[in-house]
DNA sequence: TTCACGGATTGAAACGATCTAAAGTTGGCA
DNA sequence: TGCCAACTTTAGATCGTTTCAATCCGTGAA
């Protein structure tokens, strides 16, 4: 019932030595005498004391945190990033300071530079969109050493830790292709965006490999979500003859376009094979079940906790721009074996 | 590119003043005369000082942390909820400390301690299942107000704030006798689970209002996944007459029953009703669109953040159990306006 | 008996902020 | 010129921990 928090003076106080020796006692240290030492441990239990890392990061010139600072907590891609990146640092005895900035670069500005006053060891940053390196730069300084996910800032001397959308379009790509597709159309996504002008290139580069020229009306934008995509399914119609498959920006592109094939009566995975991005877990068990790209959020997650604690460690370490590989899931979406 | 941290007494040697000075200006007191003011900040721009809260947190015996303790994060509703929580400590000028548990309460109890050292203001659980409250009692200790989400938890002093789910799941039983269903059942989650056995209160509660007498077939268990949902779907069907319409445990099930269905040959939301639990994003996009219950978890998450910093300013206020109201929200999975 | 030595313990100064109480500065007015 | 009040500024202790350097103590060698 005690309002009053208890210190190692407490402990000290209550069996007769010295801080410093409940100091030691608490790190373990060889010095101590194992009959002091279990008095001490004794006490502890007792009064219930509960370390203070703050006051024992002031003196040693430590942080045992690390900012995470997310765009989109509410999309799942994001969230086991967090998911992932908690595990590690928790792993690691470090504690993760979360920022949550809802693609708004204002609040991203405001997030950071409140996280900075914590003095995190470290950074990891999914930027919202638009981000600007140079508005980014002073607030985040160059003591602590940042880690950037899944966009690319022109900005140098931070990690950059992204997926490898250009060679994941690509596997899509080719995958249709090897299925007997020639009018493939790529579905989705915002053209200004990084990761859809990456996942673009690589599905031309696998069209121009096979020696298909793409046609404009099979670039279609949309907003990377469910029911914009939906709305978009007639543009890829419009102009005869019409692309049999399409390679969408992401999982929720994909469903969004398989509900607009359903509701102009054709029937995704039979006349027409589409495949998604990212490997939600709703694209197994949509119907018909998704062929998409996974990209183990969690996994990168991990990564990213591990970089940033070594950067932490070692903060002469150069930066480095690490590409995450991805991997084609193939399922009933992207049609029976081989079409005509 | 210095590695030093900036501390006040730079900026006070830098302009020729005392650290006292410095931190008055800091802080925006009054006290201090409006040229040195403006040399000190100046200062500060110059050098690129960042406030150390820790530091002063040391010295004040204040908190500008709450901690989150979230059992899955990579389900939308509680990464909602984080978001939220987030938002509205952010607004405070709290920082959020994250640990995800993934369901397991041995990582709960070690990230309860591990949160517990950086002297949190509160602390926002959402529990692992199968959560003990005779073991969380003595990690988080009575220094540290705690408020418990989304499951109730035998121990008492702790805040409480849980959806109502027993309303809910009445609304909706209610809103499918008002479509003329008579033989409707409770479709999926763990009945061991309080937010289950919650559901299925409200569903007998207004079964029992119409008069009904519920068959114990028409409670059907199953994991709250959509696959699991879609392969206990004939499970609805072993006695004739079956039910017509289905209370489901939540969206992701509900949404696993209309597959099912669909793989029957039903037509969810012609020959079959059924409704949801949660709102999740997908429920309006499906197709059907699905009946379901909004719980809005973000806004969740800021009365939480609210509650618990409530709390931690004044505390010696009463421990409270606040119920958060849900609302129906009527689609097309629940069949038109009336059926025979 | 004295001394050196190794192991165990501790005093006191940090870390970077805050804050109280006291000390400097003004300037006005007698 | 002297004194008081109103402003400004600052010295120094403090928060809870770590850590260096110093002290203490018992023992075996000289």
């Amino acid at each position: 019932m005690s309002r009053r928090r208890i210190t190692l003076s407490d402990i000290a106080a209550g069996c007769g030595v010295s801080r410093a020796t409940v100091s030691l006692v608490l790190r373990g240290s060889p010095l101590v005498a194992k009959s002091t030492r279990e008095r001490v441990e004794a006490e502890l239990k007792k009064q219930g004391y509960v370390y203070n890392r703050a006051a024992a990061n002031l003196r040693r010139r430590t942080s045992s945190s690390v900012a995470l600072v997310i765009n989109d907590l509410s999309n799942p891609f994001f969230a086991e990033f967090a998911a992932g990146v908690d595990e590690a640092l928790g792993a690691a005895g470090y504690v993760t300071l979360l920022g949550s900035t809802n693609e708004s670069t204002e609040r991203q500005q405001k997030v950071l530079a409140s996280l900075m006053e914590h003095d995190p060891a470290g950074i990891i940053l999914s930027p919202a969109e638009h981000s600007d390196g140079d508005r980014l730069m002073p607030v985040v300084g160059t003591r602590t050493p940042m880690l950037v996910f899944n966009r690319e800032l022109p900005h140098a001397h931070w990690d950059f830790l992204v997926l490898d959308n250009r060679r994941g379009a690509q596997l899509a790509t080719e995958h249709l292709l090897e299925r007997g597709h020639r009018r493939i159309a790529f579905f989705g996504g915002h053209a200004d965006s990084s990761s859809c002008r990456e996942r673009r290139q690589g599905y031309a580069q696998a069209m121009r490999a096979a020696g298909i020229e793409v046609e404009p009306q099979w670039l279609v934008e949309s907003a990377p979500t469910r029911l914009e995509a939906a709305a978009q399914t007639a543009a890829l119609f419009v102009r005869d003859p019409a692309p049999t498959a399409a390679v969408c920006y992401n999982d929720a592109v994909a469903l969004g376009l398989s509900l607009g094939l359903t509701a102009r009566g054709r029937r995704p995975g039979h006349d027409f094979a589409l495949t998604g991005f990212d490997d939600i877990p709703e694209a197994a068990a949509s119907l018909p079940p998704l062929t998409t790209l996974s990209t183990g959020p969690r996994a990168r997650g991990r990564q990213a906790a591990e970089r940033i604690l070594m950067r932490a460690s070692q903060p002469d370490l150069e930066p480095m721009r690490m590409v995450a590989p991805v991997t084609l899931n193939v399922r009933a979406s992207s049609g029976p074996e081989r079409v005509a």
